[in-house]
DNA sequence: TTGCTATGGTGTATTTTTAACACTAAGCTT
DNA sequence: AAGCTTAGTGTTAAAAATACACCATAGCAA
């Protein structure tokens, strides 16, 4: 979400010689979930403008932070996810995408396995809770248009460079990781021909571990190996999936 | 480039409740020359901070201005360049990037192709000029990152989305669209199978029209052909260079 | 213990795409 | 008329993408 005009003691005045419009940072956090289905972490605001209405997490940039610190504490704060795999998607300046005034976002996309990870939703006066992509609520601001890019961004980055493990718990199963790209870009992909591609990248190790528990024969476990994936990428070759 | 602190006259104070940083616009100017090289366009700073060196168009973000409208404007006014092909490459915010202060600047990337638009350098008491991509001179603030992040774009998408176009003439000959993506990428294409590849792709008309006044054999002139290219993307197609 | 259910795991044949490669054609210059 | 310079064209071999169906194994229930 994009400021909030009171939650803090109120200092003194800032004055500058010209104009200058606010700055807040946004993120989309897309979450995976064995429900097969991919999810974004939303907070429901407390106060106006949109008050009640869901709304990305976000918040000002503070004096001296750099954006991407900046949007860390944000979502640390609002949602109590760290450590999580963030880059920037693109900046939002429409004069009057925020009621109160020019204000300038840079939006993040965020991606965090919800195995490693457990949001604490309701830190502070702010629900937050994950969203369904089929089933979202109406959101303040221009945060549509941002979830939009993002997931637009999402499924061309996916497909080009390997960041959909971070989706997944570290061990996975090569049909985890198959249902992954299946809803991430709503296409089914051949169960065989998916298999012998991802193998044949050779950036999997493999862990000579099964998983368990599970009431059917049990699956092979994997493990993103990023070294390989450097070697690899040093030899001239490409993700693309 | 970014802020200037007194090129206008000084009006009175703005104050806000909490300290704003500063935001700009910066923007690389991409335009090939048949010289075969990639140049971009830079503008020498007449005030401090880094008075005299060279450094990318860009100034301040005026109230309630969208940020690509900012981006045009300062192409405007610092290089006379209007109507060209203008996308946001990505917002920078280290806190000591300006000496005067937190300023966060958002870059673009835009290019101009020099056949119909020509540079009016020095307009006001600045200088703009054209480099060539191999020769640089050091430039002023974050710049230098702000443009190879900028040609690292410009290679990926040249790949994946018909952009190279605006670079060229309206109507150019496939060898000149050869050597461009040659340029760009840096990298040699067999001149059958280029040809093969790009017109299999069926977005480009042939205007049956030939070059005029050079020393060899003329050759067929071609245009982009931009709804043909919408068509083909309904389909399910990709570019993919 | 048997068999039912659910998912894991594997190979081959066909088509499509990519890559490598060299000569003739045409227009201008001298 | 010869010579220079760039335009324009086709084939073959290798690699990659696609389409497709059955047996294996673990847990659970009868």
């Amino acid at each position: 979400m994009t400021p909030e005009t009171s939650t803090s003691p109120r200092p003194m005045g800032h004055t500058y010689d010209y104009p200058r419009p606010a700055v807040t940072v946004d993120c989309v956090v897309f979450g995976f979930e064995q429900t097969d289905c991919l999810q974004v972490l939303l907070i429901q605001r407390q106060l106006p403008p949109f008050a009640g209405q869901w709304a990305l997490p976000g918040g000002f940039v503070r004096p001296d932070e750099a954006l991407e610190q900046a949007a860390r504490r944000e979502l640390k704060e609002e949602t109590n996810v760290t450590d999580l795999f963030l880059e920037q998607l693109k900046a939002y300046g429409q004069p009057h995408r925020d009621p109160r005034g020019h204000t300038i976002t840079v939006a993040f996309y965020a991606l965090v396995n919800l195995w490693d990870h457990t949001i604490k939703a309701a830190t502070d006066a702010k629900q937050a809770r994950w969203w369904p992509m089929h089933n979202l609520p109406n959101l303040a601001f221009d945060h549509e248009v941002i979830l939009q890019d993002a997931i637009s961004t999402l499924r061309t980055t996916i497909r080009h460079s390997p960041i959909g493990f971070e989706l997944l718990p570290t061990k996975f199963t090569l049909t985890q990781l198959q249902r992954l790209y299946e809803i991430v870009l709503d296409q089914p992909f051949d169960k065989r021909n998916f298999r012998k591609k991802l193998l044949k990248l050779d950036i999997l190790k493999d862990l000579n571990e099964k998983e368990t528990n599970v009431a059917h024969r049990a699956a092979q476990l994997y493990q993103f190996d990023q070294s390989k994936y450097k070697d690899r990428q040093k030899t001239g070759f490409n993700f693309d999936l």
